[in-house]
Formats: structure tokens, sequence, C-alpha cells
RNA sequence: GCCCCCGUAGCUCAACGGACAGAGCAUCUGCCUUCUAAGCAGAGGGUUGCAGGUUCGAAUCCUGCCGGGGGCACCA
């Protein structure tokens, strides 16, 4: 973490610049009331911007324009009594007040360039936060039920869910990355029943196909294997369903391919939670027991409900079927029961496609109903993925014939680009992603950008042998709006690992690296690094803003889960 | 019918209630004997679906309409 004492003469002491404006800005306020200079009328919560013209400095605030009706004041007369009471250090070269009530702040130069020693001196620690401060978070997301390979739409969420839990883990979490394998329910039965009737076909039996079961290609192949390496031992007689084992084997395979597609793309997860171990282990029973103990249990109509609507949800859900089976919602309750009961995490986060939007209210329902705050629960819901071809839409589905698989597209296009083209969708909005367009953007991708900028710099260190050590460079040497710029970009990352840990929408890191690849490329156009031509104290300290440089570009697609190479 | 999400440049998408709505791709014009041209500089391209409202200020918040996606099971 960043010490003041290291950055020298200055009082910012935080890994987030903005925390410090905002600290000096609400001591200003404070200040300013307590002198009478303005009304004491309650302050909202201090929230600098970012100004997207330079011109307007690097953070603004606009408090005086929010509290000026209820100041009854002008809002420029606030602004400048506020900012009269800023005790800036040296981080700051200027402080103004601008139409109609802005205070605007201006890093010093100065300072900035310091910074790089800094960023060095932090290494690939650069862009940690201590927000979380250790507190346990589960990220669990794709889960996509073992029936079939990992498709197109499932990227969205593995990109998203892995890329969170990499930003929470940077900002101080102790995260958690889990896989629930639906191995319990329904769906795997039926895929079972489609897996039996290939295998009784290819060994000779008339049966047809399950209605509604599997049709993919995917599952004659799967048979064909477990003819190969089963022979007919999982035979039964005409008209007996298929056996348990015949279950167990197909799930254990297709699990096998899904964690095959999840290599391809670079995501690990830290567990795999099997549905059916709730049911042997006895959370199952001692989740239900304890909603019924809090009263939000009724039998009606054969059935065992949950009261959702007690709280909060628009009516009530079947926990146990007149069957006796328990529904998906009651191994859901019972599921996060052992997850925030059993193991204890602060904070679980669910990454669901937007065909689970209406379980949410019922989920959060169950977490009140076993006692836990359902703040505690936070469901990130994304839109499905409309898949095209050119212009024809196809659809994404296990269920229906054709499906894309998630394979099939990092084969064509890479796993970097994959991922960089999903994480930087906002969840909320509806992306088209178009199978012909990815093939012929392979090259154009921004990814590559972001990459061959770090590719980049890799050159010029290597060409660096003959200057030797740099380490003695003098960073104060740095003065060229360039590389001002480049060091500005690279002092966000803190702050955007922080405000992603907040808001969890990760969309803004692929556009922050495109903006630092930007700001690179820039400076190598306009600024020569090592040559003849350049003095040698202005090399080492260059060497030095592009080693930085590096790192960050490093850190931030690490964020993403994608490759830095050295040469490309 | 009810609920959730979306509608921004030709295309794919950004924009923390703020200061002239931004990128990439595509189109057009320039730039490689010098650290990687997967790069850089520049141009064109917008009534933010429509209509009202709140606000000093609205792509953003509220209402209605139009269009699209998803959900409303003793499926998962």
């Amino acid at each position: 973490m960043c010490r003041s004492g290291r950055w020298g003469g200055g009082s910012f002491g935080q890994a987030v610049i903005r925390d410090d404006i905002e600290n000096l800005i609400a001591g200003a306020v404070r200040r300013a009331q307590e002198a009478g200079e303005v009304p004491a009328v309650p302050v909202p919560a201090v929230a600098v911007e970012r100004p997207q013209s330079p011109l307007h400095g690097d953070y603004a605030c606009s408090l005086a324009l929010r509290i000026a009706r209820s100041a009854r004041m002008n809002p420029m007369d606030i602004a400048s009594a506020i900012g009269r009471h800023i005790k800036g250090g040296d981080e700051l070269s200027l402080v103004e007040v601008v139409a109609p009530g802005f205070i605007n702040f201006h890093l010093s130069e100065a300072w900035l360039v310091a910074q790089v020693n800094a960023i060095l001196q932090q290494g690939p620690a650069f862009g940690d936060v201590p927000l979380g401060q250790g507190r346990r978070v589960q990220v669990e997301y794709v889960s996509a039920n073992p029936v079939g390979p990992l498709h197109v739409g499932n990227g969205r969420g593995l990109a998203l869910g892995d890329t969170l839990a990499r930003v929470l883990a940077a900002a101080g979490y102790d995260v958690q990355r889990e896989y629930l394998v639906n191995d319990a329910g329904t769906q795997t039965q039926i895929f079972a029943a489609t897996l039996y009737a290939h295998y009784q076909q290819l060994l000779g039996r008339e049966v047809e196909l399950p209605e509604g079961g599997y049709p993919g290609e995917y599952m004659l192949k799967l048979a064909q294997e477990l003819l190969a390496e089963h022979g007919d031992s999982l035979l039964r007689p005409p008209g007996e369903p298929y056996p348990q084992e015949l279950h167990d084997l197909g799930v254990a395979k297709m699990l096998g391919v899904i964690k095959e597609d999840l290599a391809a793309v670079g995501v690990h997860y830290d567990n795999w939670f099997s549905e059916q171990a709730l049911y042997t282990s006895g959370t199952y029973e001692e989740a239900l027991a304890l909603v019924r103990e809090r009263g939000y249990v009724v039998e009606r109509e054969g059935a065992v409900w949950f009261v959702s609507s007690a709280l909060g949800d628009e009516k009530d859900n079947v926990l146990v079927r007149s069957s006796g089976a328990p529904t998906y919602f009651a191994s859901d309750l019972a599921y996060h029961y052992d997850k925030f009961l059993r193991r204890g995490f602060d904070r679980v986060i669910n990454v669901w496609g937007a065909d689970h939007q209406g379980h949410v209210p019922r989920m959060k329902a169950a977490a009140s109903a076993l006692g836990v705050d359902s703040e505690r629960l936070t469901i990130i819901i994304y839109q499905l993925v409309t898949l095209k071809r050119g212009a024809e839409v196809v659809r994404l589905s296990k269920r229906a014939g054709e499906i894309i698989t998630l394979r099939d597209v990092i084969e064509e296009v890479g796993a970097d680009a994959a991922r960089f083209n999903f994480v930087g969708r906002a969840a909320a909005s509806h992306i088209e992603f178009d199978l012909e367009l990815a093939k012929r953007q392979g090259a154009e991708n921004p990814v590559y950008y972001v990459q061959y900028a770090h590719a980049r710099i890799a050159g010029i260190l290597s060409h660096a042998e003959r200057i030797g050590d740099y380490a003695d460079g003098d960073v104060s040497l740095l003065t060229h709006e360039a590389e001002l710029a480049l060091v500005r970009k690279m002092l966000f990352l803190p702050e955007l690992v922080e405000s992603i840990a907040v808001s969890l929408e990760p969309h803004q890191l692929p556009y922050y690296a495109v903006e630092l690849a930007t700001a690179f490329h820039d400076f190598y156009e306009r600024c020569r690094v090592v040559s003849d031509e350049v003095p040698l104290p202005l090399s080492k300290a260059r060497l030095k803003l592009v080693a930085a440089a590096k790192q960050v570009l490093a850190r931030a697609l690490g964020l993403m889960g994608m490759t830095a190479p050295e040469r490309m």
C-alpha cells in the first residue's frame, strides 16, 4: 500500500487519490461552515468527479452547486468559501473555483512524475486497494448444468464473474470462486435418459430418444465413449430405467468437458460444489428445519411451501413437491444456507443470466428467512447474449438442435479477445455477438492494441541493455505532456479497482486498458526513449516510466484474465 | 395481462445527475533508412426511440407511448 512518507512532502496517504481529495473537501466544508462562511445545512457525501476535459483539472467537485438551493446562497460564493479552506499539499498545483460553481483540482506535475517511483516500488501490487479488509466473499458464476459443453452465452457470465473475482481480490477481499454442479436435479435425469437411449440404440435396441431430451450430437459421442469403456455393462432389461451409474458417469464426463472449456479460457475455480452433497450431508434437512422453525413453511395442497410472500416476494414457492421431491428452489435455499451459515461467507455474489431474473426475489426472501441480512446476498443479472451469424439470429440453447460452443468461438478468435469483448459490456446491456464479425475482427480487436503496447515496451526495454542499470533515473526529468498523460492514466488504476469492487461492474476495465495503451502509444510517437539523440539521464527516466507503464498494463490485463505478451 | 432489462454515430458498445455525448470497427486523407506501422496524426458521421415532467443542469431521475430481449410452474 501507499505510504505518504515514501512519496515525500505530501499529505496524500491513500491508495486512491480520489479519497484524499474527498477528504480535503470534507475538511474544507466543515471549516467553512464552522467559520460561518457557508450555512450549516446538511451536506451530501462528498463525491469528486473526473472531468472529461483536461482543462478542468484532474478532479472536480460540484458540491457547491448541489447545496446552493438549501443553503440559499450563490454556488460560486459557496465554492469560493470552500476553496479558501482547502489545505492542499505538494500534490496539488492548483485548486480553482470555476463557474457555475465547480471546484477543480490540478495535480502537481512534480508530484505526478514522482509517482513513477512509487509505482515501480509497489510492483505487481500496484492497483491493490485496502477496501475488503480480508472479508470473505464468494463469487459463484456460470454453474451451467453438466448436460452439455459451455456455449457462447456462458462466456459472458464467465468473463463477468472471473473478472469480478480478480478485482475483488485486488481490492483486499478474501475471494472464493465457486461452481455449483447441478447434479441432483431433473435436468441431469433428462440428460441421462437421453444418453441411455443413445446407448441402447448403439447396442441395437429399438428405442426412441425421450421427449424434450438433449438433441446435440455430443450426446451420441458420449454414448459411444461409454460403450467403448464399459461395454454393455450399463444395459438394463428392456423397459427398465437407466442405472444410476450411467447417470453419474455421464455427468462426470460432461463435467470433464466443461473443465476443459474453462481451462481454454483460463478460468480456475477454487471450489466445485455438488448439489447432491446438500442431500447427503444433512444440509438440506438443517436448512428446511431452520426455515420451518422461523415460521416460513406451510403445508398446502399436499406440498410444502415457503411463504416468501411474507418477505416481499410476489407469491409463495413450493419447496417440496407432493411427490416428496425437493424443487430447484429448495436446493438453492439449502445451498445458500450452506454458503452463509455453514461456511460463513460475509458476502455472497451470484452471477446469473437474465433467464433466472424471476428467481432473485425469492432467493432474497430465502436469505431473510434464514436470518441472513439479504444485503449480504448480491445477485448480478446479465442480459442474455443474442447470437448472430451475419443477419441471421442463432438460438442459444442446449435444448435446441444447434449449439455454438464457447470452445468454437475461442478457437476462432482466441481466449483473450473473447474475454475482452465480454467483459467490456455492462451486465444490463443486451449485446449481440456476431460470429462472422468476431472472426473478421480477430486482427482488429482492441485487445491487440492493448497487448501491443505491452509488447512494444518489452522491445524498448530490450534495447536498454547498452544503458545498463537505470534504477538511479531521475523522474523529475519527465516533463513532456505525453509523459504526464501516461502517468495520470497509470495512477487511475487503484481508483478503478476500488470503484469496480463497489459497483461490481467490471466493464470499465477494458476501456481503461485501451486508454492506458493510447497514452503509451502517443508517448511512443512523441518521445524517444533509447537513442543517441536522447541524453542519458532522460533515457533513464523514460525507461523507468515505460517499465512502470508495462507493469500497469500487465496488471490491467491480468485483472481481466488476459495475457501480456513480450512480443507480437 | 403483470414484473425485470434495453433502445446513444453506418455497425458493436461507453458516458460516476454535471462543464462541447465518447471509443473501436467501417469510410476518406496523410505518416515507416531511427526503440515493433497489430502504430500515429487528421476528416466526415448524433434532435441519445417518441412525448411530457422534475432540476441551476437530464442519455442518466419520474410518467405515458412505440420497439426489442427475458421472466411470470409442484422446470431448472
